[in-house]
DNA sequence: TTGACATATCAAAAATATTTGATATTATGG
DNA sequence: CCATAATATCAAATATTTTTGATATGTCAA
């Protein structure tokens, strides 16, 4: 099953919640390269760094956190790398919460 | 509504989660009155303290911070304190994690 | 291949969180 | 009221996490 705690720990940091809630609204594909089609939705770092306001090795630790969690995937795309919420382990953490905690 | 990433820190610590979980199962009324009637389940500080081997201070501080964070209630019974889970809480993160990153 | 750019990693510094032991507060029962 | 028991609070010590700047790695395009 999944790592209850460490799901909440990697959502108890202000930056990484708000990453995770920019990947879900997210609905443009990131960093094409010419020629490939049918991008996901995804936001990649230099996104992230311009719209956050933090630089590079901090929004690197913290894609960390979250990949380590399980709660994004990554696709490196050219020199790129995109990142996708992983909507199975936030069900899973859901899941686990409720059986845990009797809530239904 | 609820704050979430506060909820989540509560959550990330082992101790902590495992005490909510505690709290999820009692299903005895604890620290009687004699001659009140009706015990809701719930814990309190002794039987934290003697369940997971940790001195006073600590458990105090730990449900200080699950309650800073509305995850738990607390009735004064005598000399003793009462704890007991807030599904309400609960409830209410879920939905919010599920309306954040779109889930559902 | 080289230069430019994007990302990863690392070690040190800074910031936060947790643990502990001591002391304070509060309630109870005699 | 007093002694005892349970919990709260506090400051110091420890541990952990986060931030930063420097450097390393990897990719692309010329």
């Amino acid at each position: 099953m999944v790592d209850t705690v460490k799901i909440a720990r990697a959502l108890s940091d202000p930056i990484r919640y708000k990453i995770m809630t920019m990947l879900a609204q997210s609905d443009l594909g990131c960093c094409p390269i010419p020629g490939e089609k049918d991008l996901r939705p995804g936001l990649c770092n230099c996104e992230l760094m311009s719209e956050l306001g933090l630089i590079q090795s901090r929004v690197s630790y913290h894609m960390k956190e979250l990949y380590e969690a399980g709660l994004v995937t990554e696709e490196p795309r050219g020199k790129w790398k995109v990142y996708f919420i992983n909507t199975k382990t936030l069900r899973d953490f859901i899941q686990e919460i409720n059986k845990d905690f009797a809530l239904k």
